[in-house]
Formats: C-alpha cells, structure tokens, sequence
RNA sequence: GGAGGGAUGGCAGAGCGGCCGAAUGCGAGGCUCUUGAAAAGCCUUGAGGGGCAACCCUCCGUGGGUUCAAAUCCCACUCCCUCCGCCA
C-alpha cells in the first residue's frame, strides 16, 4: 500500500513513478481528493465529538450537584449534538473506505534504479553464468516429460487423473529428487535463516498483507467453506508472521525460510507453457524472505540473488539474472531480479527465481513496524524476498541439463547425501 | 462437536456508566548518590490520526447496539485456556 502521506506531498512524482509501471496515475487523483476530504471531514467530526465530551462531563457534574434541570438541559443540546456527529461520521467513513478500497488496488511504485520500459523485452539481462548455447550434445534435447516417462519418474497422466491437468506426480528417484531439493536448498541457507514451517491456509487478511488479495482473486485456491485460502507462496505466511506487531531494530534483519506447497490456479495463462513441469497448479518451493531497516535492504536484496543463484550453480545448472523492467514487476514489488535457468531440454529459458525488495509496501498492509534503536517512533520495516529453490522447474532443467547419452541422469554430488547415495537415475 | 472460564499498555494485573488512555508491580530509559558497580531514591516510558501551534480525536479481542456519556451495560462473532467426546 502507497503511502497516503505521498499524495499530499509529492502527488505528482507518485504518478510519474506509477505511470513507469504502466498502471493508470489518474486513480492517485481521486485518492488525494478523498484524502483530503476525509481529513476535513474527520477534523468535523472530532470537533463535534470533543463538545459532545465535555457537555457529558458537565452532565455529570450537574447531575452530581443535583441541578437536574441543568442536567437534562445540557443532554438535550449533546443529543442535538449527536445527529451532527452520526452524519460526519458516516461520510467520513465511507470517503475513507472509498480511499482504502484504491490504495488497496493501486500497485507499489517502482525503484527508481529499476529499467524503464513496459514490457519483458525491457528487461535487462544482467549477467548470463554457465551458458555454453553450443555445448550442449543431443542427449541433452529431450525434454523433461520424455525423460521423466522414459525412467518412470514423472507420471503427468495419473497427476491428471487424480487432480485435473498441471497437477503432476512424481515417483521413485523423480520423487525423493523433489525432496533432495529441498532440504539441499534448506541446508544451504540455514546458516542465516530460520526454518518455519508455517500453515499453508490462511486467513484473507494473511493474502491482503502480501497483496495477494483482493486484487488477484482469480489466482488464488479459496475453501470457502472455512474462508480460508491456500498460500501461492511461502512469503504470504512468513511475512505475516510479524502482523500487526513491533520489532526491535536489534532484531532486524529477520531472516527466515519455509518449505511449503504452493498453490495457484493460474488463471490468467491457460494454455501457456502447460507441458510437463513449465507451470502448475501444485509445487514445492523453498523461500528465503528477510524483513528488514530501509538502511539493510539494498545488500540483503543483493545476499538473497547470490544464494539462489549459488544454489543453482551448485546444482551445475546454467543461469542467468534480469533486471525487470518498471512496467514486468509485480503488483507489490518496487525492485526484481528475476533468476531463469536454461532447460536444453525444452530450449527455454525458465523463471526459478523472483527475488523482490517491496520497500515498504506490504509492511504498510501489514501494519508490521519496528522502533529504531536510536529512539523515536515507530517505522515500516521493508520486505524481500525470493525463492531459494522452486522445484518444477528446477527439476525440469535439472534432468535435462544432466541426462547421459545413455538415457538415465547424472545426479550432481551436492544432491547424492540427499538421494540415499546415488549417482544416478536410470531406468529400473 | 458439548460444557465452563477468559481476552485491558513490552509483560503481569486492577478497574463502581461520568473524576479512566486507564491503578499497581515488573521490565526499559534518564538522573541523584558511589572510585566503579550493586542497592536505594527521583523522574520518564503505548500506538495511530489531524493541526503551524495550543491542542483535539481514535484505540481496553472484532463488529453492532443502549446512553447526554461505555474498558464498564446488551447482542453477535473471533481467538485463547480447562474439562468431555472424536481423531492422524
């Protein structure tokens, strides 16, 4: 959520850095007139309320002093006094909701060092590492449904069955491959952050905070028999671990990492990228999410790129690292870099990683803060994040990039410990 | 699912419809005393909003209601605890 303070001081700049981001800046008009009619109005109507106080107080004391004539002459002027105040009130509430209702739906300004430009052909490649276009021998063109059918370890069909298409299953190796994932990405990070393994449904509220919701309802599962939403990502649950709540400055930066499922209907991109692990609707992820003093974020930003790319790297997969441009961030970001690793396989290059910095955006939905040590109020902490490892695709890639010209998959060393020893998926 | 109890500031915990944004204790910060520390004493210490300011308003789980006036009374809901049932 936008800072309204920005409205009032800076409207035209916050349009300008909204219009970067290809969202319409004429919707910061409307909130900066209801903000300043909210403001007249509720000044009003505390004026009104202050005289509605001290009237009662001198009921009381009339009342005290036995002078009741006095006494009900002085309720009837508060009761007189009440009708104002129910009508200030009421309009005031609705112009601050209308208010709420936009700011809720108005997406995070852009970092002023992020790329111009609209569109994903803006983004900015920042460096490309392993990436040999013409190393890669023919046993390493096939892609991962066909190796993963080959060797027994990927059955799109019975995932299907069981839960319609884009649910996928693993099984054997394919499937303690997931695991050993995993806990290799868990075990590469938890020299600086906490395991949490949080519930994966959560309330509306937990989505508003991340600004999952309201605004992207279609992509996101609801039961709604118990109102409850199952998380798109970890972040959801472990930025709202500290909702509502006041940190020390000592505490920060919070570093914290969850392996969850994930859950997304994927309803904007029906019949894009649907074959065998490119998108679905159920995955495992690892993510690493810091929050933080406006002062940390920019190296934390930077700390949270080097461990998911050192991950991959580890993992022998070839990756490179985009600077998305203002108008391809998301709802809530200020600032990504996106982390694509190459699938020979299927000849793409695909997203593992959204590493996002959101200043103070969602700690604003949030309402989570922290009071500085140097004294004095309270501040919106920031947020970051992004995946240490989100398994589909790095499980695509990954037996692409490995598969032998003898049809079964090298199995890196770092994921051996992991996969009780072996070195090798084949056929079995 | 059934029965009962509860929700108040960083924590613990009091609070007759008006003198309650809230006693008291702890914690935290500052000062005095001290060579230093401890102890003791004194003072300060919630969040948010509006206003140049004086100052004003909101918040005692959430939402409604009664009243001139609600932490306090009424209704609904949520969450927590105890017991019973069921259960991986």
């Amino acid at each position: 959520m936008l800072d309204v303070r920005r409205l009032r001081t800076d409207l035209e700049a916050t349009k300008a850095a909204l219009a970067r981001k290809g969202a319409d800046p004429t919707v910061l008009d409307i909130a900066a007139a209801l903000d300043a009619r909210v403001r007249d109005l509720s000044a009003r109507r505390d004026d009104v309320r202050a005289r509605i106080k001290a009237l009662s107080k001198e009921v009381g004391a009339a009342h005290r002093h036995g002078e009741e004539d006095k006494a009900e002459a002085l309720a009837a002027e508060s009761r007189a006094l009440g009708e104002e105040e129910r009508a200030l009130s009421g309009e005031a509430d609705a112009a601050d909701e209308r208010l709420r209702e936009i700011l809720l739906t108005t997406p995070n300004t852009p970092a002023a060092d992020a790329p111009e430009g609209l569109t994903a052909d803006d983004n900015v490649v920042v460096r490309t590492v392993g990436f040999d276009p013409g190393g890669y021998g023919e046993h390493q063109r096939v892609p991962h449904w066909d190796i993963g059918n080959d060797l027994g370890i990927l059955d799109l069909e019975r995932g299907a069955k069981l839960s319609g298409s884009m649910f996928v299953m693993f099984r054997k190796q394919g499937a303690g491959l997931v695991r050993a994932l995993c806990q290799l990405a868990l075990d590469r990070n938890a020299d600086a952050f906490e395991e949490i393994r949080p519930p994966t449904l959560v309330r509306t509220e937990t989505m508003v905070s991340t600004g999952h919701l309201p605004k992207f309802e279609e992509e996101a599962y609801h039961l709604e028999r118990d109102d409850l939403w199952a998380i798109p990502t970890a972040e959801v649950p472990l930025t709202s671990l500290a909702r509502d709540e006041i940190l020390d400055e000592a505490d920060l930066p919070l570093r914290l990492m969850a392996y969850t499922p994930c859950f997304r209907r994927e309803a904007g991109s029906a019949g894009r990228d649907t074959r065998g692990l490119l998108r679905v609707h159920e995955f495992d992820k690892v993510e690493i999410l810091a929050l933080a003093t406006e002062q940390q974020a920019p190296a934390l930003h930077e700390e949270l790129v080097e461990r998911a790319t050192g991950t991959l790297e580890a993992l022998g997969l070839a990756y490179r690292v985009v600077d998305l441009a203002a108008g391809d961030l998301s709802f809530s970001a200020a600032r990504c870099f996106d982390i694509e690793i190459y699938a020979p396989g299927c000849d793409l290059w695909l997203e593992a990683s959204s590493v996002s910095w959101f200043g103070e955006f969602q700690a604003r939905r949030a309402n989570l803060r922290y009071r500085p040590a140097t004294g004095g109020g309270t501040t919106m902490a920031h947020t970051l994040n992004g995946s240490a490892l989100a398994v589909p695709r790095v499980w695509a890639a990954l037996v692409e990039t490995h598969r032998q010209p003898d049809g079964s998959v090298r199995i890196p060393e770092v994921l051996r410990p992991y996969m009780r020893g072996a070195e090798t998926i084949g056929r079995s």
